[in-house]
DNA sequence: GTCTATATGGAGATAGAC
DNA sequence: GTCTATCTCCATATAGAC
């Protein structure tokens, strides 16, 4: 049987997965290596700044899956209706439908904001131009635009605070249906695409 | 010149902030003590149960405050419709607009949330049905006055969670207005109160 | 009640053998 | 590259003088 973790890039998904469940200070060098399957000298030879450079690899990992799954889509695809509906999906499959948290989002709300200020700004703030590009040439008004990626972008990080502070995933599922359906009734009051 | 900190209640705040600043694994009883002026002896005479014991009270301060300023006058006011604008106003007020964080939500994207599910989950779950209730009183029916409770607590948690990513208060304060345009149109279209 | 001193544990990080 | 042993530091919590 081949081992799991064979290098650096290996490692980062499981990285992930440690800070998602206890959060940068909660996960700990010997959860990470128990994890892992790695002992502290592996885990410092592939990082060795330490946990910070552990979480800013992990970052940059969630920023570049973002940007090559989600916000290229919608700001390049000759669809963006589809774009839109492939945004939704992806969304709630990456959540597991809000059983998952956003790493970002915790970082955001943790003391860790301020040594990942820049890689967080720049997941929200891409993620609200990708989505306005795309609802923008879908036909609707720049302004309007801009206002319903940044509530859908409000929407899904707040239906995943909810969802997780009630353990229960249908708030997670009612929030993302109805803004999904916001976001096509907009585009379909919109003039149709030239 | 008195001093601020006298007895058990006067602690409670400063640390609500403390948490507020640091989390819960951040906030160590060095920087607790420094900022209450309080020694480790009289912290563990206040709170023998420690750091828990502490972030409990700080919880329990918080739900009766929600409880008393927002909860009680959604759910019992003869005017809803001026209950759900004190609301709007008391939300804005106690998260500054976006720059205080609400700590219960912060604790939700926590591993802590473990140890504090209940106060978490009780929070929130006291929150929607209490918009819930005024929505209905204000001639929403039902399903309505329940949807629009649940997206307007996911949209308030979201946009602290936008505002403090991007470190823009004008997230929060755009978000808030659209809800509450959201929230009074509603009521306008319902059927005035008998 | 409040302080200082201290116990104890676990954290992140490093050194060096293999 | 990976391991184990170890360093240093700081966390929570306690004890006991005042």
């Amino acid at each position: 049987m081949a081992k799991i973790v064979v290098e650096r890039a290996d490692v980062i998904p499981v990285l992930a997965e440690v800070f998602r469940e206890y959060g940068f200070e909660g996960a700990s060098l010997s959860t990470i290596g128990e994890r892992t399957g790695l002992g502290k000298g592996s885990l410092y030879h592939f990082f060795p700044g330490g946990k910070e450079e552990m979480a800013a690899a992990v970052l940059h990992d969630i920023d570049h899956w973002f940007e090559t799954q989600v916000y290229r889509p919608l700001r390049e695809s000759d669809d963006p209706r589809s774009a839109v509906d492939g945004m939704v999906r992806a969304v709630t499959d990456y959540f597991q439908s809000g059983k998952r948290i956003c790493l970002v989002g915790a970082f955001a709300l943790d003391t860790v904001r301020d040594r990942f200020a820049t890689a967080v700004s720049r997941y929200f703030a891409a993620w609200r131009a990708a989505l306005a590009s795309a609802l923008e040439r879908a036909g609707c008004a720049p302004d309007l635009a801009r206002s319903l990626a940044e509530e859908t972008v409000i929407a899904i990080q707040g239906a995943l605070v909810l969802a997780r502070a009630l353990d229960d995933t249908t708030v997670f599922s009612r929030s993302i249906e109805s803004t999904r359906a916001r976001l096509a009734a907009a585009m379909d009051r919109a003039p149709p695409a030239r």
